[in-house]
DNA sequence: CCGCATCCGAATGGATACTG
DNA sequence: CAGTATCCATTCGGATGCGG
C-alpha cells in the first residue's frame, strides 16, 4: 500500500494492491468510473468515510496516477476528481470483484446505502452481453431517490444516472431487486410479490432479468420460464405503490445537484 | 473488512472488499490458486507477512468460506489450506487486478521476491488466448530457484510448478523477462542482451513473447517483427550462462519440499 | 521444523471539530 | 464547500515463545 510499505513481491497483483488495496480506494474508483465527482459528492456517496481518509486517499490515488484533479470551468471554480486512463483501466478489475461480491450480497444490512454510482456499476457488472442480443431497449430504474437508466443495444450497454428520455420500461424497486437479478424470483413473482412495480410491457422485465444477472448465466433455460412467461395483460400495471420490499435507505444525487 | 467493520454499502464490490480487501488476503488467494499450501509454505512465499497476521487472515478467509482447512492424510498429519469453490471463483478478479498491476511493475524493487506461485499466476494472468492458437508447446521457465512450466495447447493454458517432463523450450531468465513480455525488448534482443538464455528453437521464444503479454495485445503486427524473426541457427544455443540481468532474489520451493 | 499465540511499538483508520 | 487538525481505538509489523 501507499503508506504501510509494500508487500515485497515482484508481482503485478502485489503492485495493484499497493496502489488501490488501501481501504476505500477501490470504492472511490467505483464512483469515479461513473464520472468525475467533487470531494463532497464522493463523501456523500460514501457516508462512512471520514473526510481525512477521503483526503488522504485522493492524494495517494493522484500520486499513483489513477485519478487527477481538474479545475472546474467557470461557474464554481471548484475541483473535480476524475479517473485518468490508467484509472479507467481498473474497470475490468472492479467488475470482476463486484461480480464475485454480488453473489454474497444477501439482503441489505442495517444502514447500508444504495447510491446512483453503486447501482450504475452494479448494472455494468451484472450485464450479460451474450443475453443482451435482441432489440434495443431502454430501462429506467428507480429505487427511492436513486434514479438511473440503462440502454442495451446489440451487445452494448450504457448506464447513466438520472431518468431516461424515453424509457421502454420503468422499474420501481427496492433492494429486493437483487432476488430478481439472482434468479431467486421470477419476474412475474417479483411483480406479484410487490418487489418491483413496472410501467411498461412485463415482458421487458423478463428481458431485464435475463440481461442483468447475478451469479452464473441462466441455467439450461426453459425450466423456470414456462410457468411465468406473461404475467397477465401486457399493458399497464403502472404507478404501483412503492414496493413492499421498498428501498431501505438510499443516498442519491441527480447528475448536477 | 472482516475486522474494521463494513463499508455500509449495499454493493457487490463493497462486499468483496469486506471479504478479501484486508491486507495480504488476496495474495494468499493468489498462492492458493496454484494449489493447497501449508501454513509455512504460505509464510515462506510471503516473507513479509507476520505470522500472527497470517493466522488471522486464514481464520477470516475460512469463516468467509473462501478457504478451508484440510487434514493431510497419513505421512504428516498436518493441515493444508485450500480454496473452496467460492475462493476459486476469485481467479477472474485476481487476474484482472494482476493484469492492471503488471503494467506498472517496472523493475524489481530492493528486496522484492519472486516465487513459484507469483510466477505461475503471472503466466496465467498475461496469457493471451487469442495469440495462443497454434501448435502445442511446452515451456520451462527457470528463474533462479523458481522453476515452473507452461503448456499451451489450442487456446488452453496450464501452468504448474516444477520442471517440465519434455519441454520444447527452456527459458533461463531473471526479472528482465518482464521487458520481453511487455514488448520493450524483442526476443532476439533479449537473448543477445543476456536477459534470457534459452535451450531450444529461438522461434519458440517469439511464440512465448506473443502469448504471454503485459499490456495491450501486440500492436498492428509486422513492424517490430521484421528485423527479428529468426535469430540465427535454429538449433541449440543451449545452456547459456545465467543471464546478466539475473534473478534478483527468489524464494521457491519445489512442489513437495 | 511446523503452526501458530503473545507481546509491544509504530503506523493507520475513524470520529469529531475547526478553518480558509 | 473543501478540506486540515486532533485525538483515540485498532491493526499491522516484527520479534519471541512454545507445545507437538
Amino acid at each position: 500500500m501507499a503508506a504501510r510499505g509494500g508487500y515485497g513481491q515482484y508481482c503485478g497483483l502485489a503492485r495493484a494492491l499497493e496502489t488501490i488495496g488501501e481501504r476505500w480506494a477501490l470504492l472511490l474508483v467505483r464512483d469515479l468510473l461513473v464520472g468525475p465527482r467533487r470531494f463532497t459528492d464522493l463523501a456523500r456517496g460514501l457516508p462512512r468515510i471520514p473526510s481525512n481518509v477521503l483526503s488522504t486517499r485522493l492524494r495517494e490515488l493522484e500520486e499513483a496516477g489513477v485519478i487527477e484533479r481538474r479545475l472546474l470551468p467557470r461557474p464554481t471554480g471548484s475541483v473535480v476528481y476524475a479517473l485518468t486512463d490508467r484509472g479507467r483501466a481498473l474497470e475490468d478489475a472492479v467488475i470482476a470483484l463486484g461480480r464475485w461480491g454480488a453473489e454474497a450480497l444477501g439482503d441489505p444490512g442495517e444502514g447500508e446505502v444504495i447510491t446512483v454510482e453503486s447501482m450504475t456499476m452494479a448494472l455494468r457488472t451484472t450485464f450479460d452481453r451474450a443475453a443482451a442480443r435482441g432489440p434495443r431497449a431502454v430501462f429506467e430504474l428507480r429505487m427511492g431517490e436513486v434514479i438511473l437508466h440503462a440502454t442495451i443495444a446489440g451487445a452494448r450497454l450504457e448506464v447513466a444516472p438520472g431518468p431516461a428520455e424515453a424509457a421502454d420500461l420503468v422499474i420501481h424497486a427496492g433492494p429486493g431487486l437483487r432476488r430478481l437479478m439472482a434468479g431467486e424470483l421470477t419476474p412475474a413473482a417479483a411483480i406479484e410479490g410487490g418487489v418491483v412495480a413496472i410501467e411498461g410491457d412485463p415482458r421487458l422485465l423478463e428481458r431485464f432479468a435475463e440481461v442483468f444477472r447475478i451469479g452464473p448465466p441462466r441455467a439450461p433455460r426453459g425450466q423456470p420460464k414456462a410457468e411465468v412467461t406473461r404475467g397477465r395483460s401486457a399493458a399497464a400495471r403502472a404507478t404501483a405503490s412503492t414496493p413492499g420490499d421498498g428501498p431501505r435507505r438510499t443516498r442519491g444525487r441527480s447528475s448536477r445537484g
